[in-house]
DNA sequence: TATTGTTATACTCTATAACTATA
DNA sequence: TATAGTTATAGAGTATAACAATA
């Protein structure tokens, strides 16, 4: 139940295949950061949603949803959880939804939450020169934007 | 249950962190590339188990999973579906193991799937020159290694 | 003792459908 | 009609634990 054998070298017939190697890449590096997360109680999504809500207090949850590509089924149970934990309050906007505001106890969680990300993008990164990730982040943007044309979800 | 809403334009604290835009072009291209590998009847790491077995014959399934960072207790499920619809065959290696041996139906059914990942590829490098795309692969190469040190699944 | 294959199980994330209430 | 919020549910993917058989 290990899997700590070493052998193999095997060929990888994925490797020409961008997309999956990006999924490896991604899916191992939230391996990492998840433990990291769950020492504070958090997901990876459960802490997007709340780092998104302290940079954009009064928003709704739909769109909180919609800048996440989380959708609204989802995200629903994210919310009531912040708020039993008092970490989020709802004001009401109107009869149907409710301004997001993050509470003091919210943001001292917050600032926790982003000291995991930029520790972890810090080892993410840390083979690569200062310009090298200026040409990897320019290079995802653009990848990202042709996405957004085309993808559902981005 | 859309979500097709037009608003928003919030900002993004996430932005700064490349882990975290990694996982969400990875998602968004994985939501692109699933419908396509669903109408073959696979998914993505079904695919991915197929065709790392095509290009490492006689591999045991221990092996092809370690490759592709899938855990023996979840691969064997995939393996038991790969054999059922003959696309794949064991040949035994000793009391407890089998070597993998992909079928001629596997074989065909492989190349649908090269096609599937190498068009959804261009489709998500379409906005990225020759140059641009060898750079990003290099890039994405470095930070791989350097995750392969310290993660457990890369 | 360690590894292989397997089953059972649980959690996260994502997806659709259906519902109520409000715009 | 469309949107907001909610609940129920299902399918992937991943994780651990435990087991029998074999190395």
């Amino acid at each position: 139940m290990n899997d700590k054998h070493i052998d193999d070298e095997l060929t990888d017939p994925l490797e020409p295949w961008l997309g999956y190697r990006l999924r490896r890449i991604s899916a191992a590096a939230m391996a990492d950061v998840g433990p990291l997360l769950a020492r504070e109680g958090f997901t990876a999504s459960l802490a997007a949603v709340l780092l998104m809500i302290e940079a954009n207090p009064g928003r709704t949850q739909a769109q909180i949803g919609r800048a996440l590509a989380i959708k609204r089924a989802n995200i629903a149970p994210m919310i009531a959880r912040l708020e039993r934990d008092e970490l989020i309050l709802k004001e009401s906007i109107d009869g149907r939804s409710f301004g997001l505001i993050i509470t003091a106890r919210g943001e001292s969680v917050t600032k926790k939450l982003a000291d995991v990300f930029s520790s972890h993008d810090e080892d993410l990164l840390g083979s690569l020169s200062a310009a090298e990730r200026t040409q990897l982040r320019k290079l995802m943007e653009k990848v990202r934007h042709a996405q957004s044309g085309r993808s559902s979800s981005v």
